[in-house]
DNA sequence: GTTTTTAAACCATCTGGTCGGTATGATCGT
DNA sequence: ACGATCATACCGACCAGATGGTTTAAAAAC
């Protein structure tokens, strides 16, 4: 199966990074990994060198992946309405239905467990976290700024803080929804934000609760 | 020196409790905490009988101060003002302020990492986690059925979530406080909790932005 | 014939944990 | 006031197994 080295490498991360946001990093061992994957010692050094390159290889495409998310969900947003401000409340809306759908096992985020160990990685690794928060806060605070253009806001807000809010709750909903063993805590935190901007840019209230 | 155990004890929680944050619980070996410490090994068992005894002291003592926190800062918010809607945005004012002083290295909550590592600890360790955050809830939510009742919400809100924001915000913003780098994320975050509720209780606004 | 996978033995170091022992008072009967 | 006793606190050598990682040689799959 020589070129199927794509699917071993696959197993490989998958089982890694389902470990990990069970045990977190350290706690994860290169043998518990192999053993629970089925895969040989000698295929999981053949594929990464060292346990920092699987760290390295895990988090970029974590952050691959969740860009991808905040792009689409976003153009998906702006085909549905005009208003930046609107487009927001879709975005946030999308990660909610999604969320709403969540039973456990609960979810994790890669971002958060490393964080939470970030004494032990390379600066290349904790540099990938950063500029994907970074870019989230880019692309929202400039949708922000949209929506504060054409309607002031009933508040004086921060526009990059505020764009950071959205990854805050995020990372906050999974830990509370962990801690506490409610997988629905991530939902109603994400319309706890759609409710905030739509009191900030003065929108209608949606009719469910928040 | 027959006294001096505490002192000792304390030390060796105090040294733990900061390499944890650092590096995570299964990165902190009993070896390396010791070694930080300058206490030797021996000691270290003597005062606790194993590992997961020690996650279990730290987790215990964070949590009393937690809820201390949480006690005294309530009461001082209940003694500047009546509205119940008021005291909460006193409330997170005050932890904003304090939040504010902060500058690098930046603080973690031993909740969240012990919850990136969640597989690894006892039940009873992840219960007094489970439990003070839902002392919280019920504290907080106390108060805003008391402020909901006085002046009905602009907007439908779910008082039980809505005290679990409070929960989402400050792990969330030491999360991405770390990884951005960035101490005052804390503080402003904290500052747009107090926004939302102004707005949701139809408070004048604050003039310095959120 | 190159890439990928398998298998197992091997290594130095680190891991949590044990154990026998020591020092320092406080408490005690005398 | 005396030494004997005792509990608390401290010390560090030692252990078995796990850790990350290497090596080697061979077998598949393309």
């Amino acid at each position: 199966m020589a070129r199927n080295g794509d699917k071993t490498r696959k197993t490989i991360m998958d089982t890694a990074e389902a470990l990990i946001l069970e045990q977190g990093f350290s706690g994860s061992s290169i043998d518990r990994i192999i053993d629970r994957a089925g895969i040989p010692k000698g295929t999981f050094f053949y594929h990464f060198p060292s346990k920092p390159d699987l760290a390295q290889a895990l988090v970029e495409r974590f952050a691959r992946r969740d860009l991808h998310q905040l792009t689409s969900k976003m153009e998906a947003a702006e085909q549905q309405t005009e208003d930046p401000a609107r487009q927001l409340i879709v975005f946030l809306a999308q990660f909610e239905a999604l969320a709403d759908e969540w039973t456990a096992p609960y979810p994790g985020c890669l971002f958060a467990t490393f964080c939470c160990e970030s004494g032990l990685f390379e600066d290349r690794t904790l540099a990938v976290m950063r500029e994907t928060m970074l870019t989230w806060r880019s692309r929202i605070a400039a949708k922000l700024r949209a929506a504060a253009a054409s309607t002031p806001p009933r508040a004086p807000v921060d526009v990059d803080s505020m764009a950071d809010s959205i990854t805050v709750v995020f990372e906050g909903s999974f830990i509370v929804s962990r801690t506490l063993n409610d997988p629905k805590t991530v939902a109603r935190q994400l319309r706890h934000l759609q409710t905030y901007l739509r009191l900030l840019f003065g929108l209608e209230a949606d009719t469910r609760p928040a």
